[in-house]
DNA sequence: GTCTATAATAAGATAGAC
DNA sequence: GTCTATCTTATTATAGAC
């Protein structure tokens, strides 16, 4: 009896802290990190900011749980992976704008100088160029329909994903998104009806 | 007399506030625009910020000061300029680094709720998209090489332009950025030997 | 586990002396 | 034009009661 009181305190405070993350989310969609505070973050889940830091010790312990909520919920593409998979995630991202819009905040506050996520970006972009190469190399082999490598490809596959994400984030009615990543896919030489393979021709 | 002095004082004030533009520049590439104390900004002036407050009467004014010095030195592309000069343009950019992380930084910051300068990027990034889309066309007519046309190209340009820089920043070493902005300008159907018509064939 | 109290700092802005 | 002094508000973090 003991035992199991002892994890249903494991497990709520496990809930807690989940719940925690997920305001923290929000609070920095909506003004940044530097601009959430830990009152603002805690008000929401009906905790007084020094309530919040019985479960994150400092702020900066915050973040830490917020990037590895991230890292479980958009996974790093692996080869497995087709690049009509990135058009599909692309258009799922835009169905949840305050989840793009919170790492949109953090990864512009990120090159800001001493940033807590500074090295949290900079290393996943590294692990996020090289498994798009490998996506790219799967789908295309050694040279791309337009002539290029998967290693030069990559930087500009994650490049325009981010970039489209700021045009869309401050106009979504002049951009589409998940069409323009398509547009994309079409300039590196994919058939844009080559993608489901099931599919009945298209009129 | 008189009105030569006035002259000179008024002179001398507009270099004041453009010293302060200038060390606001520096302090928001460093810390972000919520990260960024007017004091901050004074004591590189060698003002107290009270003394900046005589200048730009909020931190808001100072803002805006700092956006219309950005729409000074980096104007919007027009119909008159070739695409080949969009690459010249990212060659330069990646000569300033510190000017391209204080403009990262506030479109990072620009799509948290109620920042000041909301409004100015969506503002820019409707002209922006549809001046791009202006040079395509000169550069191109109605179709590109890939076979998509100059507005739906736009959004991608401007986007990979974007997102290199983030990952440039982040992590100069790994990303070379006016190179990957040359591949994309491949994708799009330009012929790389081509920019200079009057160089030789090279080898 | 969550609170109140409070310390320590820092922020933006105002008033008024010089 | 620039300063000192000060107000007001907000921040992160600590100490300790319950």
């Amino acid at each position: 009896m003991s035992y199991r009181g002892a994890m249903n305190a494991r497990v709520r405070s496990e809930e807690r802290r989940a719940e925690i993350v997920r305001a923290a989310l929000e609070v920095i969609a909506e003004r940044g990190y530097r601009g959430a505070s830990l009152a603002a973050v805690a008000e929401r889940v009906g905790l007084t900011q020094q309530g919040l830091l019985h479960y994150f010790p400092t702020k900066d312990a915050l973040l830490v749980a917020v990037l590895e909520e991230r890292d479980q919920w958009d996974a790093v593409p692996d080869t497995r992976w087709r690049v009509d998979l990135l058009a599909s995630l692309v258009e799922y991202n835009a169905m949840r704008p305050g989840i793009i819009q919170t790492f949109s905040a953090l990864l512009g506050e990120s090159v800001t100088e001493g940033h807590p996520a500074r090295q949290y970006f900079t290393e996943r972009y590294t692990q996020v160029r090289a498994s798009m190469a490998a996506v790219l190399r799967t789908e295309y082999g050694e040279r791309l329909p337009n002539g290029l490598t998967p290693e030069r490809t990559a930087p500009l596959l994650v490049a325009v994903m981010d970039g489209l994400q700021y045009q869309w984030l401050l106009d979504p009615q002049s951009v589409d998104m998940p069409g323009a990543f398509r547009d994309f896919l079409r300039l590196l030489g994919e058939d844009p009806h080559r993608e489901d393979p099931d599919r009945e021709d298209p009129d």
